[in-house]
DNA sequence: CATATTTATTTCAGTCAGTAAAATATTTAC
DNA sequence: GTAAATATTTTACTGACTGAAATAAATATG
């Protein structure tokens, strides 16, 4: 049998299968333990014996949902499985320069509630944000009459470069100190499991869990924001790299001593995509009082304005670009490019997707899907509770091994 | 347990224990059971028993090399174990357009013969491929006074769409069909086992194997020849994407409606650092008549010729920018740049290596390291070799589980 | 030289996840 | 009501792995 004190995310053979199926129930929505043992390639015995723990803990339920169509023969028929949503309250935090977000969810990730906590400082000192979280998880919690205590885990999203098995951030804008090891602060400021993850990673994992990417081994999500991010899915998995500072797509780039990027390097994607260098490629065009957000170039391009119709269309030649070379490095199953509508309508045209086509090399397997995914604002916390519930059924699984010794 | 009737590349449990020893063996050269069970994280006991049966297969042997100075103590030696090098012949072929290179190597990896053989055609239905196959391992077998009997495997390299798992050609440019399965015509056409797969994955094999990848899980091969190519290998295992076309480096866009590829594309990184590309530029100069290949342009260069200087410039630069964005999106342990040092000088210079580290996003983390492998002409049937002798492995330890049963 | 000590490897008697097959449960068909 | 069909659970077993004890092979020490 394998060692259980490797790493806080190893898992023994037997918590592995449980694990698996619980994902499998979670990805399914409702299923029966038939359908699992054949999906998992495993023995009904098993299905049982795994279910059987998995109810016992609370974290799954038999439903009186009817038995699908398909099986209305005789027979005993089917008892369907589904998540128990009221077993565990996960909070999902997005931090962000003004903001944090907090979203409440359910373990089948329904939203319970959100809550937006106002930031004075764009950036804190470890300690302190650690106590500005704590403060905002409980202003979340008062909104639905409950107490932080009641949380089963909490994931929070920052920008940066963040190594998630450890809790440690590299480097983030939202923090003063570099490398940070959160996890003594987390358990010293926070009555519950806390993770933190890179923010892209996250969105990467709601799709996964809860959006366009379920099921799926290898895909890649693309997120459209103020800059550009990636997460990238391989073999079921997150791929974070060795450093873990891989998937930066918004500093791919895509053009030879290009334009200048914040990043103070030039060509990268992100100095023709992201909003900061539309407002600056407006501003040549002597549009500069004016032009406040994106938004407002979609309406000047909208209402005729060539120039402005010119800004947006490179965007989404470069944009095209660099997702073809995604494609034609990774070959995956699907891209999901997520993000607000107003960010992405230019991105998402059809003389996007024809650059897209056109510059994927050329075989007989049809392209990848290019699936769009407009979220809401919620997008990013959304991620976090994603990860969070994922990280939470690991701890809780992991718990019922505990259980079983005496 | 798992089923073993999978996939033929699927292992139970206990070959997947036996696989990871000998496989451990083999990175390390020579090493002693206990030093196997800590690296492995498994106990003694185990690895006796893995090693029993390899020893009895004769796949592995004990050696009197004195143990390592380090245990020069008290108490019972360690015993050194290894490859049994005489256990296998294997034999790796490239095809090429002109020529198909048959490698033949015993288990260890080491050289016995090599041979060309000549072809007529560029292309060739997919039984004529076998047949020439066949004849070009016997007259290699022939050198040793050997017969295509004696072959534990065959691995043949080729440019191309592979699935390596069915053993699946897409396409290729030596093959005048489409969507061949040469699983049948190997087992009617040759007396042993018999695997082919895309020739860059191969060189990506024969450095994990053999190479400076030994021992990595993450780490990128690109392949400088007539073409650019890319090997993928994440956590241990060739990446080769959802439909098999993965890893396209070369036909990722550079610049946006830059040069034409011949794949018929515009700004391929290929169209700027491809020979065709390089020996075009120079018609343009004027020196059409006197270059018939790439080194005839570093001559002109270095004695002095400014044009020839700026092309091979050119092709540095924008390679230098593929580079660094495949460490943006993949941040690997390393990068292998391998190649024949005519094609690969000017890709390895002083500037080239600064645009990459200009181009990479800044981290406190050192920059992956980029390593130079200049291969000889074997590079590719060596590659093959290496995968030919990973899949005997495979093959021998599943016959292992076999011989056990009764 | 005999003995104690140290380290490597093997043997042995479990342990535990997973399984096949039998048993049981629950339904429809007739 | 009984037979047939299908789902799930129970039971007895298998086999990979393990810890602990046994054995092996060396050196240190007196």
């Amino acid at each position: 049998m394998l060692k259980s004190k490797d790493s806080p995310n190893s898992l023994d053979q037997r918590n592995a299968t449980r694990l698996r199926v619980l994902e499998h129930i979670r990805t399914r929505g409702s299923i029966s333990r038939t359908d699992i043992a054949s999906a998992l390639q495993t023995s009904p015995a098993t299905v049982t014996a795994a279910t059987a723990d998995l109810i016992a803990a609370g974290l799954v339920k038999e439903t009186e949902g009817e038995t699908s169509a398909k099986s209305a023969k005789r027979g005993r028929p089917r008892v369907l499985l589904q998540l128990d949503g009221r077993s565990h309250l996960v909070a999902g935090l997005k931090v962000a320069r003004h903001v944090i977000s907090v979203l409440l969810v359910d373990f089948e990730g329904n939203e319970v509630t959100s809550h937006m906590h106002q930031l004075k400082d764009v950036q804190m000192t470890p300690v302190a944000f650690v106590a500005t979280v704590r403060l905002a998880l409980e202003e979340a919690c008062d909104r639905i009459n409950g107490s932080i205590q009641q949380l089963a885990g909490v994931s929070i999203g920052i920008a940066g470069l963040v190594d998630a098995k450890r809790n440690f951030v590299h480097w983030s804008s939202s923090i003063t100190d570099r490398n940070v090891d959160f996890s003594y602060l987390f358990s010293e400021g926070l009555p519950c499991p806390t993770f933190v993850e890179n923010d892209a990673n996250l969105v990467a994992k709601a799709e996964q869990l809860f959006g366009q990417g379920k099921g799926l081994k290898n895909f890649l999500v693309v997120t459209i924001e103020h800059g550009v991010g990636l997460g990238i899915v391989l073999d079921g998995k997150l791929y974070r790299g060795e450093r873990g500072c891989g998937a930066e797509f918004g500093h791919a780039k895509v053009q030879l001593d290009g334009a200048l990027c914040q990043c103070g390097q030039r060509g990268c994607l992100e100095a023709y995509v992201g909003d900061y260098a539309l407002l600056r490629e407006m501003t040549v065009t002597g549009h500069s009082s004016e032009m406040a957000n994106v938004s407002d170039i979609h309406v000047q391009a909208n209402s005729g304005d060539q120039r402005a119709a010119s800004v947006l269309a490179r965007a989404g030649q470069m944009f095209g670009l660099g997702v073809s070379n995604l494609i034609n490095l990774f070959d995956p199953e699907c891209i999901i490019l997520s993000g607000a509508q107003m960010s992405m309508e230019h991105l998402c045209s059809e003389d996007v997707m024809n650059r897209i086509k056109n510059g994927v090399v050329n075989v007989d397997a049809p392209l990848p899907e290019i699936k769009i995914h407009q979220w809401g604002d919620l997008m990013w916390s959304k991620g976090a509770a994603a990860y969070g519930i994922e990280q939470v059924s690991i701890l809780k699984v992991q718990e019922l091994a505990v259980q079983h010794a005496p």
